[in-house]
DNA sequence: TACCAAATGTGATCGCTGTTCACATACAAT
DNA sequence: ATTGTATGTGAACAGCGATCACATTTGGTA
């Protein structure tokens, strides 16, 4: 792209803009995304933006769609990994959804941010299912379930302990100057704490 | 104060902004809390916010902080009241936690919100000292707890389910059409599913 | 090949935002 | 009464999202 950079049209606008928020999530914050920040950072005019997206919100939910489908295959994969190695399914992919909360924090905010993204956008919609669906079943899998179709108690404790503890990381008082590996083990400790309300992976 | 209402000085404009913040952020939701617009609400030139905050993010945390100490208020309340009727005070603390977050969703968004708000504000953290320590205490001493200057995985398993379910349920996928009472039996049934694994309290 | 309609990018401009600063006014202590 | 300090004002600034008429490129069709 270097030598045939065309002069005018872009070719790709639309996703590069979506990499332009997450550099700019990922370097500075969620709060330092501008549509001229990242018009200017793709070498555009801020006016193009709007040739893709409606407005700034679509694309927020846009990014907001792609990083959940990003933590829908980070879980997923943590669970591939874990049965492969016989290790705990249920953990591994409990510890994956903290984990990835603290290394993106700027997703893990962007995706939850009611206010200032389209929830009833159809993409948006269908990545919230897809990761839904995931843990409905038995925690991608790794609990016994009896109703695929719905989110058992069990399962919605499960989801709720990681995602809070991943908000209390990310934007609370909770470990707050502790390394990496210290909040890694608070985690696992309180996901230990649970496991015996789990019935085994049926595998 | 309609009457004596004073032409230039207002007399307690830090407390009246934080009041704007409050009535406006209810009403339309935080994104539209602007400084200008907490400025006309009370009556005065926007510039007049400065004297008291040095920026809108000084307001904020000054929000942030009182809405802190309205939930450690709304929790003790829960605990007493619960004692006082023989009820299960744990089940009591955490429907009173998820209760706030559906009903001032606003306050419960500003609370946690690492990027507009300044954490290391003396006030704010005390406030979230505060909150932090009657959870601690054996989840507002619902139950036993051997060391109360620290967080053991249980407690924060307890505090991390029902913060983030509250978070679920105000930016997330979770019971979104419902109704607040269908909401309030999901949140019930999760606590109650948890409930197993906290010894009774000790009083 | 020549042409034209649709898609895409631009620059000027708008109203709104947070913020600053010189200035105006009120209050409190002497 | 005087004076110093606290508090409120109005005009200004740059940066923001957004709009619109216009420019350029592209791709299909004749």
């Amino acid at each position: 792209m270097k030598n045939g950079k065309r002069a005018y049209h872009h070719g790709n606008l639309a996703e590069s803009l979506l990499n332009a928020v997450d550099d700019i999530a990922s370097q500075f914050g969620l709060e330092a995304v501008t549509l001229r920040a990242c018009a200017k950072r793709v070498g555009v005019a801020p006016s193009s933006a709007f040739r893709h997206y409606a407005d700034k919100r679509a694309l927020l939910t846009a990014f907001a769609a792609r990083a959940l489908h990003q933590l829908s295959n980070t879980l997923a994969n943590a669970r591939s990994q874990a049965q492969a190695n016989d290790s705990d399914a249920f953990v591994a992919v409990c510890m994956a959804y903290i984990e990835f909360a603290l290394e993106k924090p700027a997703f893990f905010r962007a995706m939850w941010r009611e206010e200032t993204i389209y929830t009833n956008d159809e993409h948006y919609v269908a990545a919230a299912k897809q990761l839904t669906a995931h843990l409905k079943g038995g925690f991608a899998g790794t609990i016994s379930d009896q109703d695929p179709s719905s989110l058992s108690p069990q399962e919605l404790l499960a989801w709720s302990s990681v995602h809070g503890l991943a908000n209390l990381f990310v934007e609370g008082p909770v470990a707050n100057g502790q390394s990496l590996s210290q909040k890694l083990q608070v985690a696992n400790d309180m996901v230990l704490a649970m496991r015996p309300l789990f019935a085994p992976q049926h595998s």
